[in-house]
DNA sequence: TTCGTATCGTGTAAACTATACACCTTTGTA
DNA sequence: TACAAAGGTGTATAGTTTACACGATACGAA
C-alpha cells in the first residue's frame, strides 16, 4: 500500500504563504456522526434506534446519525442529532472513537465519529414521535446496519470503563433515585451482580449522595429513600490518582 | 444555527435502492491524522516534532501530520506517517480524540484525528535524517502551530491515564531496562515522585517482569538487574475489574 | 588497597479498602 | 394480622497501600 504523502510536497526551505490553497489541493471525504443513546428503563439498559432507509439493509436498525456540516463542530453535530430526535436540549455526550474502515458504508467511503450519549427515558418519552425510532433491549440486540453493532460495542465498553471512573450514570436515572435503582444501573451496564450493602456503603463512603428526605412511592413494599447526586462537591474534589493497577 | 439533515430527507415509507448516489450527495470535508510521537530519553519525555512549512506560523513547531488517502483506514495513515518520518515499522500507537473546531486550520476547515504513538528513541535514532524534525522535551515545550498544543496536551493526559491501567510505557523503553528507568518513565509522565521501594514490590506481586539475568552496564554505580515485559502472561491474564472509584 | 558515593535490594508495621456475610425494620398487600 | 419484599445497618477478615531504614554492591578516586 503505496501512499501519497501530500504535505510532504513543498520545495526545500520554502515556506507556504498561502494555506487556504495549500488546504483546497487536499482530498475530502465524507464525516458523519453516529450516536449510541443510552437509556436505562425497567431495570434494562436500552438503545434508541433508528430503522434503516437502505433497501439493502431492510429490516435492519441503525444508531442515529447525519453528516457534519461545514462549519459546524462534532460535539454540535450530536448535540443536534440528539436534539432533532429526541426533543431534549442537555444531554450528556462524549466523543468516543471514529470508524474509518473504508468499506464500511455500502454507498462509499463514509468515516464516523461515534458518540456514547445518556439520557433519561422519562424526560423525553413523549417527545419521540417518530415511529421509526424505537427502544431496543440492549441485551437482546439483532444484527444493526453498517458496522453499526460494532460502534455499539465500542461505546458500550466504553461506558463500562468510564461509569465506573466518572459519575455519569447519573445522566440515566430521574433527578431523584433510590439506591437499589442506582445498583441495578451499575449491574445492567456491567453485566454483573453486586453485594448491595458493599455497594450501599462505597456511596456512602463517597458522601457525593444527598439525601433529599424524600422516600419512593409507587412500590410495593418499603419504599427507598430518595437522593440526589452532588455534582457541585464532586467537580470540586475530582483530582484523584489511582496508581498503577494492570 | 440551523443546519440541514441530510439524512430525513426520504419519502415516508420509501427505501433508498442506491447508497452510491446518496452518499454522492453528501458534503465532505479533509481530514487529516496528527501523531502526537511520544519518547524517553534522558530521563525526560520527548516529542518528536517537525518545523511548520507555514509562513503564517513561521519558527513553531508543529506535530507530525498527513492526510488520510481515499482508500486508508486511519489506523494505516499513522503508521504511514511513523514509518515514512521515523523509518520505522511496528511502533505503539492508538486513537485518542478527533479535533474539529471549524476554525482551528487556517486553509480552511479541516477535521484532524489525534493519535498517541510510543517509541523508544534508541531504536530509530539514526532513521531520522531530516533536520526539519527533532525531539522536544515535552516538559519545556513553547507554542505549536496550529492548536497542536492542545492536541498534545489531550494525548498527554491520556497518556497518564493509559499507563496506570496497561502495560503500555515498555514501548519507550528498551527491550531489557532496569527498575529504575522504570521508574523514571513513571515519574517523569505522570509527573510526580513514587517511592521506590513500594514501586519494586508493586511490580513485584504483578509478577510480569522477566528477570534476564543480566545486569546494567556502563552505570557509575552499582548496577541494577535487567528485566523484560511478560506481554505473554500479561494478555492471558488481562481480565480485571478495578471496581467504582471516583 | 581503601574509602567514599551512589544506587541496589529488601522487610515490616500501620492505615486503609474491599469483601463476605446476617439480622432486624418498614411498608404494602392479602 | 401475618406474609412478602425490600430497606437499612455492622462486623470480622483478607488484601492493598503507604510510610519508612538499613545493609549490600559496584564504581571511581585517592
Amino acid at each position: 500500500m503505496s501512499k501519497i504523502s501530500y504535505s510532504i510536497k513543498k520545495k526545500e526551505g520554502a515556506l507556504i504563504k498561502d494555506p487556504v490553497s495549500l488546504v483546497k489541493s487536499y482530498p475530502k471525504m465524507h464525516v458523519t456522526v453516529d450516536c449510541a443513546i443510552f437509556g436505562f428503563d425497567e431495570n434494562e439498559l436500552k438503545v434508541l434506534l433508528i430503522r434503516s432507509d437502505l433497501e439493502l439493509y431492510q429490516n435492519l436498525w441503525s444508531l442515529l446519525g447525519d453528516n457534519v456540516a461545514d462549519d459546524e463542530d462534532l460535539d454540535a453535530a450530536a448535540y443536534r442529532i440528539l436534539r432533532e430526535r429526541t426533543g431534549m436540549n442537555d444531554v450528556y455526550l462524549e466523543q468516543v472513537k471514529v470508524f474509518s474502515k473504508p468499506d464500511r458504508h455500502p454507498g462509499g467511503r463514509v468515516l464516523t465519529v461515534a458518540y456514547c450519549t445518556l439520557l433519561n427515558t422519562r424526560h423525553h418519552e413523549l417527545m419521540i414521535h417518530d415511529n421509526e425510532i424505537h427502544w431496543h433491549k440492549f441485551s437482546s440486540l439483532e444484527d444493526l446496519a453498517f458496522d453499526h453493532k460494532e460502534i455499539l460495542n465500542g461505546c458500550h465498553q466504553w461506558l463500562q470503563k468510564r461509569i465506573q471512573e466518572h459519575p455519569l450514570g447519573f445522566n440515566l436515572l430521574p433527578e431523584k433515585f433510590s439506591l437499589r435503582e442506582l445498583q441495578n444501573l451499575y449491574e445492567a451496564i456491567l453485566g454483573i451482580r453486586m453485594d448491595r450493602r458493599n455497594f450501599r456503603k462505597k456511596f456512602a463512603s463517597m458522601k457525593l449522595l444527598i439525601d433529599t428526605g424524600e422516600l419512593e412511592d409507587d412500590v410495593p413494599h418499603r419504599p427507598g429513600k430518595l437522593y440526589k447526586f452532588n455534582f457541585e462537591k464532586y467537580e470540586k474534589q475530582k483530582n484523584s490518582w489511582t496508581g498503577i493497577d494492570f
